[in-house]
DNA sequence: GACAAATGATACAAATATGGTATCATTCAT
DNA sequence: ATGAATGATACCATATTTGTATCATTTGTC
């Protein structure tokens, strides 16, 4: 039961990364020594974020990823959204099958309030919240 | 990313169940019936359940497993951790191969402090909070 | 233009976690 | 004694996560 998996841990090393060079431009192989990452995985990893407006890229020799947005603008949501989908605590394992008045299930009231909140917490977080933070730890 | 999984939500069914029934002592046939699960699943659940504590199985004719405490004392948190292991939501994941300083990690803080909340709610909802609420939905 | 350095796209595979099955042993009320 | 129940445990199937491999395309440099 993680809230984080390595998808989205790799992505916010990288983009910490990356936000904090001189340069704008990196390349994959830069990151891969920076963050001891498989090559072919964290790839995998920029490419999504390319196409979601998070990254840019570019091609050819001294090509590599470029931030899209401002370290203030990329919000951890964001990126678990992205890379592993939406953020559900809850989703009822039974649906219809077992629960005849789904709406009235006390248990998922519950839940909901707590993934209401988990939400809004993570929703307020960015990279630049966590690079400003002194946070050499995650290799940003 | 769940908080919640077959495991636990098919205990919190046959606890709220057993709750609710005049007789103390259910039979797993009976359970199954209501709850519509696969039988050795379920017993492998009701087992463990009783192994700590939080039933009591009795064998023989006429056995099958009573609570072993008060709705009011059996908590959401005990059944998950029992179940499905400590509540983490946090975990990381590169250990010391990548963070040279984890105890000053940004993100390891932030949802450090997500996860203490979550762990607070849930251990404020107990079973007898759940059928209390008029919860037919779960079949309890 | 040729070439090498980079990403784009995509299919495949290994490892782990989750959900479920099967079977035999043991206990106990009748 | 017997049958109805749980105890213990080994096994299997499926889904998810994590990672690999490969070929196509783009682009800067000579």
């Amino acid at each position: 039961m993680r809230l984080i998996n390595r998808n989205t841990d790799y992505a916010v090393r990288a983009i910490s990364y990356i936000s904090r060079q001189e340069e704008k431009v990196i390349s994959v192989s830069r990151l891969v020594e920076r963050l001891n990452a498989p090559r072919p995985f964290l790839r995998k990893i920029l490419q999504i974020l390319n196409k979601k407006g998070i990254l840019i890229s570019y091609k050819g020799q001294g090509g590599g990823f470029a931030l899209a947005k401002k370290p203030e603008e990329i919000f951890l949501t964001d990126l678990i959204e992205t890379l592993q989908g939406e953020i559900k605590l809850n989703e009822c394992l039974f649906k219809k099958m077992l629960c005849p008045d789904i709406k009235n299930c006390g248990l998922k009231k519950k839940i909901d309030a707590i993934e209401r909140y988990v939400v809004s917490q993570l929703k307020s977080i960015t990279i630049a919240s966590l690079s400003g933070n002194g946070c050499k730890a995650r290799n940003c």
